[in-house]
DNA sequence: GTATTATATGAATATAGCTTCATATATTAA
DNA sequence: TTAATATATGAAGCTATATTCATATAATAC
């Protein structure tokens, strides 16, 4: 696999848990704050966290804290990555359109 | 979460898998033969086929057998789905260029 | 017919990682 | 200072699902 295949299948894992999912298009639409969130997404807020941290350490969301209250936002990088490896994954033209022979014997 | 949403979450849980994933960007290639994929995946048959099924029974790639082989390649209905909903999770114009404040109380 | 090869599948096992629980930290208010 | 609130975290438990094992099916060759 390529650096670039191997980063976005690390996105993919993120992505694949229903809970970090819906945080994710939850904050695509903007920051939130995690008490908010919580409550929108019917998370536990101890549950919620490890989620936020698993984001927050891969560099997909970002936080900034002030007092106690906690505002989480996507991290704006993300995207100019996961569009550049989109484009190898799935922009890779005509794939539907190949024709392939079976090349190589099995045994 | 919208139909797209749920759809999209569908895909990438299937692409988590690391095996899956690989089989996939494989089949992006172009068709390939099941004993051949094994080899070159270094995937064992019994574990490949597992894995095949599961991606077929999701519709995501198609089989074509001739004699005792299976050829496995890509479903095309596949990518018109995935781009379509891709634009709705990442095209969002201007994610990251969104302010917002916190404008519901916790408590 | 039997043997061989390619692939599929059900059931059992293993394991990654999600969830919960208990608790810690850190800020603000009184 | 103590109390209350928001968030974080380590460890234990649990669950979903990936993997393995044994076996089945189905086509071809002999």
């Amino acid at each position: 696999m390529t650096n670039n295949e191997e980063k976005l299948h690390k996105y993919v894992k993120l992505l694949a848990d229903k809970n970090r999912y819906k945080i994710i298009l939850s904050l695509a639409k903007g920051e939130e704050c995690v008490c908010f969130l919580s409550e929108k997404l019917k998370i536990e807020q101890t549950l919620l966290s490890h989620h936020l941290r698993i984001l927050r350490e891969e560099k997909i969301i970002k936080v900034r804290k002030t007092g106690t209250w906690a505002y989480y936002s996507l991290d704006p990088k993300m995207f100019a990555e996961m569009e550049k490896i989109y484009k190898e994954l799935l922009g890779a033209k005509n794939i539907s359109d190949k024709e392939h022979s079976h090349n190589k014997a099995c045994k």
